[in-house]
DNA sequence: ATAATATTTAGATATTTGTCTAAATATGTA
DNA sequence: TACATATTTAGACAAATATCTAAATATTAT
């Protein structure tokens, strides 16, 4: 649930998955759509990799990463709990 | 969403959120069930509060807080966008 | 083997965050 | 009014975080 949490805790991070979610991408073309240096955008998948939001995958010179939509379940049942009826 | 992941993104926080799903506290009955200084709980109140996952009334000397529940729904509903099917 | 491209790692730095103690504010009671 | 209890605010400080540049690693192509 931490690291779940602390990955969901920055709007970068938040964005990248909403971009991953469209469709897979190279860390170079999700370091493309943001004005921030490579190493940072690199630092971002990290945590979200940590919290297995999502998954990557080295495809020759590139890594693809994609979104881990399973590790959602336990976050939204957490949630739920919370919600009236 | 920011206020909200923020909140979140804490053990001591979740732990009063689920605290109040039970029932009610006043702000000092929050502070016993921690080990912690009544100011620090009293922060964490106010993050949740800025983040209107809790509302607080006045009972006299008491300040009594209570879960809003109606605001979990719109992240609810963000995270379930990356769940497939 | 060398060079080019893609990505990550390392190290530095400013900002944010969580915690504390001390002081301030609000309410209730003698 | 004066005192006791409940809570918040203010200020300080250590730890965590987001960002950067420079360097390292991995792969592909000449």
């Amino acid at each position: 649930m931490n690291t779940f949490f602390k990955a969901l805790n920055d709007p970068t991070r938040r964005e990248i998955l909403e971009l991953l979610n469209d469709k897979d991408l190279t860390a170079g073309e999700i370091a493309d759509k943001f004005e921030m240096s490579k190493p940072s955008i690199s630092h971002h998948l990290d945590l979200l990799k940590q919290a297995k939001l999502v998954v990557s995958i080295r495809e020759g010179q590139f890594m693809k990463y994609s979104i881990n939509a399973t590790v959602f379940d336990g976050v939204v049942m957490w949630l739920m709990q919370f919600k009236k009826n």
